[in-house]
DNA sequence: CGAGCGCATACTGTATACAATATGCGGCAC
DNA sequence: GTGCCGCATATTGTATACAGTATGCGCTCG
């Protein structure tokens, strides 16, 4: 899984398909991000400077660039001379991203449905497809919450507006590892589906109000009905000692 | 201007008072962001990491990191092999950043007018102070977007959540060379003193949609206010021809 | 037997050194 | 005279090496 560019100029990684445009800052920080965001890397998890220098096959030092990038963007938090450890949202924490989102989406949709265009439409309608395709195979979970964030994105796309894009992404880049969660564990999908079917058509139609009225509930029933599950997920656990707490944060490994 | 703890350990600079605790990375980061904000490097600055090196004493290690950071948030752009830049905000984005602030800033407020306490309003009140007294020297504009900030800030302080802050921390970080430039040109120093004062009266009486409401309005009206400003600004440049753009683009560092 | 000290170890933090790339200028050909 | 090629220079990108700090274990002492 080699970035290098030097050492491995044969490699068939992606990252060096074609003439390498890509720092190996950026590319550590995107692979890191991915598996944040995928789960592959869950909460807690140390990231250990070596090991993903080793992994990757470079030096430390875009590693370190990769995380302080990855620290500002609120995946992880670098404690000094103790490392990096990727970030646990409290259900608090899960709320307030849905609160953002119910207030910044609906205003992005509505400076975007004017702009949109049929071929727009088409991608959404292909994205929920894929959708339910994925829904019915119920084997990766991975693919959902990816989903999910690319139907929202196309709606909002001709709004045109890089600052509250590039906000909402990285409020949903912080989220989506439980968003995720959520559409497993609450059979959540099918209404997310029949929810986005129902924005799409309204959107098409042009009708402005009723689609931000809907895109917020949306939103807002989404992060009640998570912080729930979070809040009675955690619950159980809380009935170990404190003494047990090594035990329980090298099991979190597991 | 020394970072260093280790070269120079009886410098007096303020990152060395007792013991540290704070990454040279973390220290130059500081410094640079607030730099830009304080328009100490306007825009379009170019961020040489050899000079910023050697301006705090320290290897380019850091410095790289440090800009790193300061580019997820925002503040500058870095180009391959061609360095960092501080970014230049056009009118649009600046309409973009009042518009977020508008619609997360009375959220924010809603949540902590119930639980601020008298000490947060005698300290929003100082700073009210703070800032007439500011607005009589007329010498140094730098506080003025500082206290502007810090008044917001105190409002807000009680509602607790650290997402909507740290997203509008962020955001005003962007705009606030912006901020001051309106509040020096066009007199909007006393507008937005009193607005501030009623904003602080009305949280006082625990009137939530009153104070919500001016909130709005003040963030929106400062908006499109410094637009305007923003856009009449620039249009005398456009007068000259591409052929120049080179002569413009070394000026602007003048 | 328990508590506290000290050392070994592993990891992070920073500096120095070298490789690679972009930019600008001068010379050459047309 | 003009345009293009190529080299010199400056700046960034990365690797290696070393310094500093936190953690855990064992030892000693009470």
């Amino acid at each position: 899984m080699s970035l290098s560019r030097i050492h491995h100029t044969e490699s068939h990684s992606v990252f060096e398909s074609g003439i390498p445009r890509q720092s190996l800052t950026s590319a550590v920080a995107e692979r890191l991000r991915e598996q944040i965001i995928r789960g592959v890397l869950s909460e807690g998890a140390q990231l250990r400077q070596d090991a993903i220098a080793q992994e990757f096959r470079v030096s430390r030092i875009p590693v370190r660039e990769a995380l302080r990038q990855l620290e500002a963007e609120g995946l992880i938090s670098i404690v000094q001379h103790r490392g990096a450890v990727v970030r646990a949202l409290s259900p608090d924490d899960v709320e307030e991203l849905f609160t953002i989102r119910a207030l910044l989406e609906p205003e992005l949709l509505k400076l975007s449905i004017p702009h949109l265009t049929e071929a727009d439409f088409a991608q959404a309608d292909k994205i929920l497809r894929m959708y339910i395709r994925e829904l019915k195979r119920a084997d990766h979970v991975g693919a959902w919450g990816q989903l999910n964030w690319q139907f929202h994105s196309v709606l909002y796309s001709r709004a045109n507006r890089p600052y509250f894009t590039s906000v909402l992404r990285n409020i949903n880049n912080n989220g989506e590892r439980y968003t995720r969660l959520q559409l497993f564990l609450t059979r959540g999908m099918e209404r997310a589906n029949t929810e986005h079917r129902k924005l799409l058509d309204l959107s098409r139609q042009c009708d402005v109000p009723s689609a931000c009225e809907l895109l917020r509930h949306h939103i807002l029933d989404a992060g009640r009905s998570l912080k729930e599950l979070l809040q009675h997920r955690r619950e159980p656990k809380q009935r170990f000692s404190a003494g047990e707490k090594l035990k329980r944060i090298s099991a979190a490994h597991a």
